[in-house]
DNA sequence: CGGCTCGTACGATAGGCATCGTAGTACGGG
DNA sequence: CCCGTACTACGATGCCTATCGTACGAGCCG
């Protein structure tokens, strides 16, 4: 505070807001997840086990859509945002999803990767 | 047609329409799960082992809402319907959904009653 | 038959959401 | 300092959905 007329030091009000392990609800998740989209990014992150940029997807759609659905995955708590330089990065919150909900996460990769065995292959 | 004018026997034209195991898809089961209203549902059908009438649920929503979420979960092939008299009966598709994907129904249904211990209690 | 209970169908309504396009901001490099 | 790249913000649009109320159909019971 005080005088500090640019307010904050580097990548200033970029921060972006994140649920706390404790805020994270099922609902939530279950939610994100079930959007075919948002479905394949968690895939995606959860086989390359480091963050990815979000540029790094190539999604069907425009990077409006893109950006809106990485929203929704972080406001739910499944991926972890933050920026560096102009890039993105996106990680998933293993951690926190294993210690709320032991097992589901791997639960659900599983079963999309069966499901997606069963119907592209 | 014919000359059987009652045209069908009993139950007539209550057959209930629902997907096939194999046509059963992980987004819509995510879906249909991520209500709340609908959670709770299933996890009372799971905690009974049994079927269970719509009526048997005290669902703070109208009839005609409960339909509708009942009809939600029976189309995304979570719950198994049929009529037996005048009551419509509800039953978890464990089998279908435990060989389509393998844990997903335990760590669901294990991560809702955490999620409950921990809001709840 | 008459009425009761259970559930459905249909229409209305309000809110959410996936999508787009355009205009704009933040950062890094020449 | 200017430009390109990466992502955002905002408004519009059309669809989906959770909710309700009312009217109705199907089976049971006296």
């Amino acid at each position: 505070m005080g005088g500090v007329s640019t307010t904050a030091p580097a990548t200033a009000g970029r921060d972006l807001p994140h649920p706390a392990r404790t805020e994270i609800r099922l609902e939530a998740v279950l939610h994100a997840l079930s959007d075919p989209m948002r479905l394949q990014i968690v895939r995606e992150l959860a086989a390359e086990r480091d963050e990815l940029t979000c540029s790094h997807f190539d999604l069907p759609v425009t990077k409006s859509t893109s950006t809106h659905h990485f929203r929704v995955l972080r406001e739910a708590g499944v991926v972890r945002q933050c920026y560096r330089g102009t890039a993105k990065m996106n990680g998933l919150r293993r951690e926190d999803l294993d210690d709320l909900f032991p097992g589901l996460l791997d639960s659900l990769l599983s079963a999309a990767a069966r499901q997606a065995v069963r119907l592209g292959g």
